[in-house]
DNA sequence: ACGAGAACCTGTTTGC
DNA sequence: TGCAAACAGGTTCTCG
């Protein structure tokens, strides 16, 4: 979202191509008529969300999935779509904003301002978790008497939103808490601890995700996204980055509710 | 009401 | 080497 202000605020959307009926749900039939000539005010975050607010009280509502990806081509670069390149947006800066998506689990619409809020896919989120809002007493009262494993709470976007597998495993390390202990033996001090990795490890994140997103536009999308800088996630067999150095012990991986887990099982009680 | 698993897709990596 | 299975950053829906 950070990377697309700079294209797109306070631009006009000269012309939008759309190439597929849709991702994960349908598209609107009329998406590109309805962006054709609108100004741009300002773009905003919910959750996974990107807003993108124009002129007329409409916001374009774009979620990634799981393989989405924004990429900004400069003005006059002037190449031609790629696989799974499924909308295109002009600017009138010359600028192009392509969302390709291979496996199509993102999603786009068109949304009344005002409806916004009540959104299906919206009006459920939990608390953003670098806000005040969300703190080891919101996370102590959400997680009390919860039977599933606080990983999976951890992932549940009503209890606190934004918060995606990587980053469920790197919190929960960072916080000493095995990934599968119950939810709700976790309020209380480890609550506030948890609540303090996760707005540590989203932080350090956005600041890495931020700076390789630059770079992916300056390079005209050679880059890679993120830069892999994960403490568990992805490193199993690895040494334990905090205890694994003369004692041997390695990064685990084991599957919870349908997604890889990576722990370690000295530090993470 | 709640939690686990399936389903939605395509591409890449791993294992036999 | 070739093919099939496993796996991938997410979310909703179904089923028990």
């Amino acid at each position: 979202m950070r990377g697309l202000r700079g294209p797109l605020e306070g631009r006009r959307i000269l012309r939008a191509e759309v190439r597929v009926p849709g991702l994960r749900w349908p598209l609107p039939g009329d998406l590109a008529e309805r962006l054709s000539c609108r100004r741009v005010e300002r773009l905003e975050r919910r959750a996974k969300y990107i807003l993108v607010h124009l002129e007329g009280a409409e916001a374009l509502m774009a979620h990634l999935g799981m393989s989405g990806r924004m990429m900004v081509l400069p003005r006059g670069s002037n190449r031609p779509p790629e696989k799974h390149d499924h909308v295109t947006f002009h600017t009138d800066e010359g600028m192009e904003i392509r969302f390709n998506d291979a496996r199509r689990f993102g999603m786009l619409d068109l949304v009344a301002a005002e409806k916004l809020a009540t959104h299906r896919l919206l009006r459920d989120l939990g608390p953003e978790p670098l806000t005040q809002a969300f703190d080891g007493a919101y996370l102590s009262r959400v997680l009390a008497g919860k039977i599933s494993p606080i990983k999976a709470a951890l992932l549940d976007q009503r209890l606190v939103a934004g918060i995606g597998n990587i980053y469920a495993c790197e919190a929960l390390f960072f916080a000493g808490i095995s990934p599968k202990r119950l939810a709700r033996s976790v309020p209380g001090r480890r609550a506030e601890a948890l609540a303090a990795a996760v707005k540590d490890v989203l932080t350090r994140a956005i600041e890495a995700g931020g700076s390789s997103l630059r770079d992916y536009v300056q390079s005209d999308g050679e880059l890679g996204y993120f830069q892999h800088q994960w403490a568990v996630y992805g490193r199993a067999g690895a040494p334990c980055p905090s205890c694994g150095g003369e004692r041997g012990v390695v990064v685990m991986r084991m599957v919870q509710s349908g997604r890889s887990t990576f722990y370690c099982p000295r530090c993470q009680r």
